[in-house]
DNA sequence: TCTCTTATGAGAGTTACTTTCACTTCGGAG
DNA sequence: CTCCGAAGTGAAAGTAACTCTCATAAGAGA
């Protein structure tokens, strides 16, 4: 296995995996190195370019276990999990904290992770979505029935409205237009802004009526 | 051509059709056959259980003149064209105004068009999208490049901002996303709530500031 | 060491989509 | 009316993303 690959905080990465049963420990290690030579495909020569069996060849495995890890091809992008943090950090708020407030305290504490962590990967990720229009409508997708479910947990949770409830759901859908904006916003600057601080402004904005001139 | 289809209006498109030349009035007709043909055997039999060669024996095509009509499989159940109208309306509404209630406006015309015109094949085709997951994440990337393109068009001509400016695109993205919320809240009651009502409240709420007990 | 479970690989098959090329048909100019 | 160019169509072969099946190999537990 090839080892001039982009080593996203390799060392905090193996610490974990020396805890874990050896199958489990491959298991990761294969996924990610899919995941590491198909982002690295993808950004040299294109997403619609480089083809499953040419990734399979970098990562040195067969297609039918590439498919094995990752449903499509688009999911190789598409890995996100924090939605857990995010979760329990709006649990976490004091009950007179209001429901935008909380979320803002999540976001601000969730952002920050991913962001600090894996920067570089994360931004090539974001930016290889946002390029590509199949991509972009699995983020979508993804973020729907991930991050969008979530937020309707934790919202009707703390106003004792119902899930279905009109102004729970309008809630968590304009936030999540938001968030999608922020990212935009943030890819149009090159990531030169601070991604979490946008999210924030975006979500007081939100909070705020969307007051326009 | 079988005629035992679900016929949308046909004196209406008749009428349209004799005033254009004899290629336009068959490519049209024949746009309209693999739509009608594609929708009865999607909702006959399911989306993904439905090839492309089936819609081309029924609809008496090729394979090769499907894919000149509709790039993809998806785009068959994807055909919105009511942008202009919302932007004509907006346009229409006097500068005292604010920008959520033009827009309110401009949606209370453009659904009831689409809504009391087809409504039958309109609520099997929404109800299609929202069953499949890549039809669902394919109407979300058709709105960001169409609707959401508009609005953001719209709104900063409105205020005077730049189409960057973050105050534009988050309210725009937010209004995308109760856009959303109607049409799923809308799905769940079967249909049998008003659409458009269910949209300006959806856009009132939000130009409220989403307010929550 | 010997099973038993589970990950993997090989290969064939399906389907969406692409490309090319020859054929037909329509619309207009003379 | 007729011919000519443009445009729609179909047949067929090709590509790539998946799917399925089955045989093999490698970890886990006794």
């Amino acid at each position: 296995m090839s080892t001039s690959l982009p080593e996203r905080s390799l060392e905090r990465f193996d610490e974990y995996l020396r805890r874990l049963p050896l199958r489990e420990r491959k298991k990761l290690r294969t996924r990610r190195a899919i995941q590491d030579h198909a982002l690295r495909l993808f950004t040299e020569r294109g997403y619609g370019a480089t083809t499953v069996d040419q990734i399979c060849a970098a990562a040195e495995i067969s297609p039918s276990t590439f498919f094995r890890y990752f449903p499509t091809k688009e999911d190789v992008v598409l890995d996100d999990e924090y939605d857990p943090i995010l979760a329990e950090v709006f649990r976490a708020q004091p009950p007179d904290v209001s429901v935008m407030d909380a979320l803002r305290a999540a976001f601000r504490a969730v952002f920050p992770f991913v962001y600090e962590n894996e920067r570089e990967p994360m931004i090539d990720r974001v930016r290889l979505m946002m390029a590509e229009p199949a991509l972009r409508a699995r983020m979508f997708e993804s973020m729907r029935s991930g991050t969008l479910a979530v937020m309707v947990d934790l919202v009707s949770e703390r106003t004792g409205l119902d899930r279905a409830d009109m102004r729970v759901q309008a809630f968590c859908w304009a936030v999540l237009g938001v968030l999608h904006s922020a990212m935009y916003t943030w890819l149009d600057s090159d990531a030169d802004v601070d991604l979490p601080e946008l999210v924030d402004q975006n979500l007081k904005f939100l909070g705020d009526g969307l007051p326009l001139p």
